[in-house]
RNA sequence: GCACUUGUAGCUCAAUUGGAUAGAGCACCUGACUACGGAUCAGGAGGUUAGGGGUUCGACUCCCUUCAAGUGCACCA
């Protein structure tokens, strides 16, 4: 849509005699009550035009359709010029700018962006808040390598710390041997399962010493438990050979736990990071810090820097004991991770929760003058809630990552096979058939949403098969496949003169699709990308009812509905990739 | 208490970043060529955009305020 933008620059110039910039015009597809395809809204333009909005509207619509050969025809509607161009332009588009390869193939831009996700914790197994972390963070990368970007994904794992000494602990006590091959369970699992078991222990004791006199907070720190956890953790600070192997042990049944979790979620990444490597790190730019004056030091020894002309609070950097805290690590972590990719851009796929913790690291890092600094971006997400309020994995009301793609695909097979439309299928090919469409409805579901908005899930309804969901795209692509199995496009460059409205429209669909990329790269969020999609779906399947095609005589009308259709399943095909959806054949 | 975020149809979500009569899906009602694949399509009903004030040609969007919900305010991560 350059050239209009263009050609109103050069119509306000030679009208008004006012130099505009075209990123300033207000372009928008037109109203579907409305004729015409794009609208140019003309208001802002009065300023200088001394008119009325119809009047001026009427200057540049006139001067357009002098100036362009494809614009065919205009009106106005107050501060709305609303713009007609010919047939011939949108199908001189779908032969020259959908059809061709790369189309909505970006050229790549020359930068670097690193997405951290997924993030996890080694003590239990990943749950549904996990899960929508996980399909942002590839799904975000995903758009940004379509968008231009060299993108390397990132897993910085916690692997270290009191959490993981408590699963240690309960399996050494309670354990008995217990190991994945034993128990058939999953690692992650397993690991889990003694976490649940140290908690409860843990529990109990605290009621114990209640019960003999002792404050709440007292029972706390003083259940034998929680001081053998705190004791094993200093241990394997200090290197202790039985504790690392223990941890090493846990830890590798945990990796291959989900290991298989992201496998079956489809999402992978080029590098891991492990806080046991990193949580040491930090403390030189503490120095920095304090060199550069950028911190302070307390007479305890402690080192903070105060933001408060930023709005923010005083900030802890180091104990007194000098050792790291939380914001030590990650300005070390930020650090490592630019030394080792040098990358334009850096973004954190982490939960609301932690948006004060981040605004103070890039507050930080922008104040130290890092190299890098002001790339770095938080994509922060909401929760996920359950109808019955928050989840919390010690009331055992979570929802198990395992647990849910199991149930869905289950579902998405009960609801395949009362259609009975691939009872030829053989049963692998089901299986397989089975989990892309449950992992597309669970998928769409979830990224659907706006990232920052919090997100309610109801496990009892499960996900939705029909209406504005990921089978819907996914069946419309199914049935295009269906119609280009049944008739092959024989030729190309195939010339018709007119266009059905459902046509037309569906052609303005698909022009959109580079610019839609752009843009929720631009906004780090899949879901302006998954509402395009399903828009598009909709519209071919207007297109698909109203419009026979195998039926028809005229070759050259088949033979481009079938052109429009294969462009079609091309663009849904690619916008669901972006999702990390993979769209079937048959189903 | 302070800070940040959110509030749109009964429910789940949109709204081209300040533009036209606020749009979809689910659920509810009515229809569709003897199915080019009915996981589809067409139509109906459903709204004081949490309440109030302001800014301007124009506000779901920006500002102020009240209310409600969520999150954060550790020498935890």
């Amino acid at each position: 849509m350059n050239f209009i933008l263009e050609a109103t620059v050069k119509a306000v110039k030679h009208l008004y005699n006012t130099d505009i910039a075209a990123a300033d015009i207000n372009l928008q597809e037109t109203r579907k009550e409305f004729e015409g395809q794009v609208t140019v809204v003309t208001f802002p333009f009065t300023k200088f035009s001394k008119k009325s909005p119809e009047q001026t509207g009427a200057d540049i619509g006139t001067f357009l359709q002098d100036e362009l050969v494809d614009v065919t025809g205009f009106n106005v509607v107050k501060g709305f010029l609303n713009i007609s161009l010919a047939d011939s332009y949108w199908i001189k588009q779908l032969y020259t700018e959908i059809l061709p390869d790369n189309f909505a193939v970006a050229v790549p831009n020359g930068k670097k962006v690193m997405v951290e996700y997924s993030s996890p914790n080694t003590n239990k197994p990943l749950h549904l808040g996990h899960v929508r972390n996980n399909l942002l963070g590839f799904s975000v990368s995903e758009i940004l390598a379509a968008a231009g970007y060299e993108v390397v994904k990132t897993n910085l794992v916690n692997d270290r710390g009191i959490h993981i000494c408590k699963s240690m602990l309960a399996w050494q006590k309670f354990g008995e041997g217990e190991t994945p091959e034993s128990t058939g369970m999953k690692g992650d699992h397993l690991v889990g399962k003694y976490y649940v078991i140290f908690d409860k222990e843990y529990k109990k004791q605290i009621e114990e010493l209640k019960a003999a006199g002792q404050t709440e907070d007292d029972a706390k720190k003083n259940a034998p438990l929680i001081k053998e956890a705190q004791e094993m953790l200093q241990q394997w600070e200090a290197g202790n050979e039985a504790v690392i192997t223990l941890w090493k042990t846990m830890n590798n049944w945990v990796y291959t736990g989900f290991a298989d979790t992201y496998k079956k979620l489809g999402v992978s990444f080029d590098k891991f990071y492990y806080e046991s490597d990193t949580y040491l790190l930090g403390k030189d730019i503490v120095d920095e810090g304090l060199a550069k004056g950028v911190f302070f030091k307390k007479d305890d020894g402690s080192v903070w820097i105060d933001l408060t002309a930023e709005g923010l609070d005083e900030k802890l950097v180091l104990r007194s004991d000098g050792t790291s805290v939380y914001m030590t690590q990650d300005m070390g972590t930020a650090q490592l991770k630019y030394n080792d990719y040098h990358m334009d851009k850096s973004i954190y796929v982490v939960g609301n929760e932690q948006d004060y913790h981040f605004k103070v690291l890039f507050t930080i890092l922008n104040k130290l003058g890092k190299d890098g600094a002001a790339g770095l971006y938080h994509l922060s997400y909401g929760m996920v809630d359950l109808p019955s309020g928050k989840m919390k994995s010690r009331e055992g009301t979570v929802v198990d990552a395992d647990d849910l793609m199991e149930e869905i695909e289950q579902k998405a097979k009960d609801e395949a096979e009362k259609r009975g439309k691939i009872d030829d299928f053989g049963e692998d090919e089901k299986a397989n058939l089975f989990h892309t469409i449950g992992m597309g409805a669970l998928k769409y579901f979830l990224l659907k949403v706006d990232p920052k908005k919090r997100l309610l899930f109801d496990p009892n309804e499960s996900v939705q098969l029909e209406g504005h969901t990921g089978p819907f795209i996914q069946y419309t692509h199914a049935r295009i496949k269906s119609l280009l199995r049944k008739a092959k496009i024989t030729g190309n460059n195939i010339s018709i003169n007119q266009l059905a409205v459902e046509e037309r429209e569906l052609i303005l669909a698909l022009t959109q699709f580079p610019g839609i990329i752009q843009t929720a790269a631009e906004g780090y969020s899949p879901a302006i990308v998954a509402n395009y999609v399903y828009e598009l779906a909709k519209n071919y399947n207007k297109f698909y009812h109203q419009c026979p095609i195998l039926s028809l005589e005229d070759e050259v009308l088949k033979q481009f509905r079938l052109q429009l259709s294969a462009a079609s399943g091309k663009v849904i095909n690619k916008a669901m990739k972006l999702l990390g959806i993979e769209v079937p054949e048959r189903m």
